[in-house]
RNA sequence: GCGGGUGUGGCGGAAUGGUAGACGCGACAGACUCAAAAUCUGUUUUCGCAAGAAGUGUCGGUUCGAGUCCGACCACCCGUACCA
């Protein structure tokens, strides 16, 4: 055997399956099938160290199960609709479709060298027709299923460039070209009715036991569930039409605490005021700077305002609360007004001492003596608190069984009704920008809102289109806009918003199951396949890509293109870490940051013109910090394995990494070391007589049994660390030729999932049947993995101060008298008496003196 | 602000409530070499000559025994509905 020579056995053998065909996806009835899905990337251009982390862990599940036996689907497709290709095209000119069309060759190129065994005859990309058509038909199928409706709702409005902007282009309040105050505009958008789901989404979480339990407590937290209190207060001075104040709260124990009512500044009653009272309008104007995100809004300056209007306490009609305009209620959420109750809640509070309000407790700490507050009284749910002001009912109770006490009393005394409400939010889908799946809809003057016929399907993008003005180039393209009614035929106008790229995302798993089908999918191909057994992504997503998707899954079974099985679509998710790296940051003249890339920094300086750089400790790769890693300089120095096997080697693969190349390196000598092992394996005398095959062959099945254990935990670390210990143990022996060859055939189907071109050159040098990727994965003796005697560390009052090797299976009482015996045992006992000792079987014991 | 997570040697990390630091990196020493690189062998938590002591972000608790469980905090990371 020559030298390792990465770059020419991982393009042989890269040809070699190939032409085999042997990660193409093939429905067998005859055999379990196994759906492994890696989340599929946004075309940028380059991939990075996150694709490559992220990509190899998926790539071993699915080897490992293809030796396993499994009939695997491992599919790669690309999220391709999104706002940064319309950023290129304003900066570079270049059209969207071509800057993505690219950026995805460019990516694929990048992908291929690494020896993944996906089934690239399934390739999707969103943005083409070809995927965008069935999207666009199952929309108009949910319409007729009422799950779509439109209504206002408020975006973020750069007055300046006139367009709607992104979160992300929101810069403390300020567009991010323009640099503009942001204000807060209301449009009239298309929804998604989730939360006609809200309640099932929520309790099939209980179902999804093989998701991070982390993942569905953010994704329960969300949803939000909760039982409280809806009342109206009756006003007093209110403009016509608002005689009753509707509110909601999950705190109707505090009622009694009230203070004020609050409502959004998008509320009808604020909404009214602004027209009519000049104050209240530079008051709300005020309200709407500022971008949309909760973040924004949260974290703000708490502001109010009194409209004058007053409500009357429900409990006391001679009791007043002021009426305040608050910036920080939500319209979305409950009734968009709210009653304060500023002892029990920290915001209150706040909001209750800087407009001088009263604050009046409604319980205190068990024993405690009502004494003003300096902060808001907010016991944990469990604690026990004595109601002053309490209702009969809830006097005796707390925490929550004081809400359900306050709100059965409230409906006793006709004060409202108790409702369920939840915190999730239907899901809007508009987009005012071209780069998406257009909806299609079509606006009629006589008939309305109006589906496209589906015999028209796809609505096309147009191609011929601008980015010199801000703003959607659909809106401008008369010739695309401008269409015929489906229903009437006479002149009408198309939608020119787009779809939100997350519902390209929402169903593309179930469009991989068959890529080429005439509709959204295929019902034989989709009965077999679905659901994905093992979904791999950044737990970035674990709210609102995984919920939408359980959303979508749910809509296209009820729009028949999903079974009833299919609902939950990932079995079994698994969220990695980041990938970071260090940034490198200069200023140029001027004074403003500039950012290097890692290859063009060296010791603190730069390698060009010796200035030194600022480096800012770790933080996720991103394009605009330039702190990335490119993949393709360690494949081209060390090849695909190095890389695949680093990444995975020494983090657990749901933590985040810190990317150091000189690991990269030390990964290339350890392969090279195995690959010295195999030729000098492979050049033993065939008559050479060892010793230690039977030690030997206990190695290989404690390997076989550590690596197979961590692949199933997904403790990739974990299998390498085996495979290290199994590799050092193997250049150590000098056993018989046979079990030699044994063990390192074994060696390479062990590092096959993680090394799978250098696993092959092994297993075809060693006389392995086939290729090494078509083999069945190894099975341990189980008669191999057990050990006759244990050694037994002795604690005396918890310190480890001796040891014992006993059989396995001796008794409690036999190892008490061993280890009381034991020299170091009586030397540290010091003829103290024993007082108690504890023998913990194959595991410790402990001597308390 | 709110929801979720993470924190262990010089570094990445390992450890069903049971020997803290597996495995790897780096460093140091030795072998080989005229020399270096590469390779191989060994040492490597800290303090201490040693015996021993201390030690898993901080403070407190439960336990025969805590990195692991409980309570309070600190720092950092992710998400926060138009980045994907």
């Amino acid at each position: 055997m020559s030298r390792y020579e990465p770059a020419q056995i991982e393009a042989k053998w890269q040809k070699a399956w190939d032409e085999a065909q042997v990660f193409k996806a093939r429905r067998d009835p005859a055999r379990q099938k196994y759906y492994v899905l890696e989340m599929f990337p946004y075309p940028s251009g380059r991939i990075h160290m996150g694709h490559v982390r992220n990509y190899t862990m998926g790539d071993v599940i699915a080897r490992y199960k293809a030796a396993q036996g499994f009939s695997v689907l491992h599919p790669m497709g690309w999220d391709a609709f999104g706002l940064a290709a319309e950023n290129a095209a304003m900066e570079k000119g270049i059209h969207p479709g071509t800057w993505t069309l690219q950026n995805i060759a460019d990516m694929k190129a990048q992908l291929l060298p690494l020896g993944f065994s996906l089934d690239w005859t399934r390739e999707i990309a969103t943005c083409l027709p070809d995927y965008y058509r069935h999207q666009q038909a199952m929309f108009i199928d949910m319409m007729g299923k009422g799950l779509v409706y439109r209504k206002a709702a408020v975006v973020n409005w750069d007055p300046v460039d006139m367009t709607v902007l992104a979160n992300e282009q929101v810069i403390d309040g300020k567009g991010w070209r323009s640099n503009a105050p942001v204000e807060r505009r209301e449009l009239t958008q298309w929804f998604f009715k989730i939360s006609e789901y809200s309640a099932e989404l929520l309790s099939a979480l209980d179902g999804l036991t093989n998701w991070p339990e982390k993942v569905r407590v953010m994704q329960a937290n969300w949803i939000g569930k909760s039982q409280g209190l809806q009342f109206s207060f009756t006003t007093s001075g209110a403009p016509e039409g608002f005689d009753r104040l509707d509110v909601y709260t999950t705190r109707p124990d505090t009622l009694l605490g009230a203070s004020f009512a609050a409502i959004s500044p998008d509320h009808p009653l604020a909404k009214y005021l602004e027209r009519h009272d000049p104050a209240i309008a530079a008051f709300v104007a005020e309200c709407r700077k500022g971008g949309t995100s909760a973040e924004a809004i949260e974290t703000g300056e708490k502001r109010g305002l009194d409209t004058g209007v007053r409500v009357l306490h429900p409990f006391d009609n001679a009791w007043e609360l002021p009426v305040y305009i608050a910036n920080f209620i939500l319209m979305e959420y409950g009734t968009g007004a709210i009653f304060g109750c500023p002892a029990h809640d920290d915001r209150d509070f706040e909001f209750a001492t800087k407009y001088g309000l009263p604050i009046p407790a409604v319980f205190v700490a068990k024993d405690a003596q009502e004494a003003p507050l300096t902060e808001a009284f907010v016991p944990a749910k469990t604690e026990e608190v004595r109601y002053i002001r309490g209702f009969a009912g809830n006097a005796v109770q707390t925490g929550e069984a004081a809400v359900e006490a306050a709100i059965a009393e409230c409906e006793a005394r006709g004060i409202g009704r108790g409702v369920t409400n939840y915190r999730l939010r239907d899901w809007g889908l508009s987009r005012q920008r071209y780069w998406g799946c257009p909806i299609p809809v079509i606006h009629c003057a006589a008939c309305g809102v109006v589906p496209e016929a589906k015999k028209n399907l796809p609505v096309r993008l147009p191609d011929d289109v601008t980015f010199d003005i801000p703003g959607n180039p659909l809106d401008r393209h008369p010739t695309w806009r401008d269409c015929t009614c489906p229903k009437c035929d006479a002149p009408a106008r198309r939608e020119t918003d787009t779809m939100d790229t997350f519902v390209d995302s929402s169903w593309y798993y179930a469009r991989f199951t068959a890529p080429q089908a005439d509709g959204p999918t295929d019902a034989a191909e989709a009965a077999y396949w679905m659901n994905v057994d093992q979904y791999i992504g950044g737990v970035e997503h674990a709210i609102l890509h995984l919920l939408y998707s359980r959303f979508f899954a749910r809509a296209m079974n009820a729009t028949g293109h999903l079974p009833a099985t299919a609902i939950e679509p990932f079995n079994a998710l698994f969220t990695q870490g980041m990938v970071t790296h260090e940034i490198y940051k200069t200023a140029d003249a001027a004074g403003r940051p500039v950012y290097h890339l890692p290859e063009e920094v060296e010791n603190g300086h730069l390698k060009v013109t010796g200035a030194a750089v600022e480096i800012i400790p770790s933080a996720k790769m991103s394009k605009s910090k330039k702190n990335v890693v490119d993949p393709m300089s360690i494949i081209a120095s060390f090849g695909a394995d190095t890389a695949r096997w680093f990444v995975l080697s020494d983090s657990p693969p749901e933590r985040d990494v810190e990317w150091t190349a000189s690991g990269a390196e030390a990964t290339f000598k350890h392969l090279s070391r195995v690959w010295a092992l195999c030729s000098r394996i492979g050049e033993m005398p065939a008559d050479h007589q060892g010793t230690g095959d039977e030690e030997l062959a206990r190695a290989t099945a404690r390997a076989i049994d550590e690596v197979t254990r961590s692949i199933e935990g997904f403790a990739f670390n974990k299998a390498i660390a085996a495979l290290y210990g199994f590799t050092n143990t193997l250049s150590r022996a000098n056993g018989s030729v046979q079990p030699m060859k044994e063990a390192i055939r074994t060696l390479a189907k062990l590092m096959s999932p993680f090394t799978p071109h250098i696993a092959e050159s092994i297993w075809a040098y060693q006389g392995g049947q086939g290729l090494c990727v078509s083999s069945p994965w190894p099975k341990a003796d189980p008669a191999l993995l057990v050990d006759d005697t244990v050694v037994l560390p002795i604690q005396i009052n918890g310190k480890r101060r001796a040891e014992i090797s006993v059989p396995k299976d001796m008794a409690a009482s036999e190892i008490e008298k061993i280890a009381l015996a034991d020299e170091d045992v009586v030397k540290f006992l010091a003829g103290q008496p024993v007082k108690k000792i504890i023998v913990v079987p194959g595991r410790i014991i402990n001597v308390v003196i």
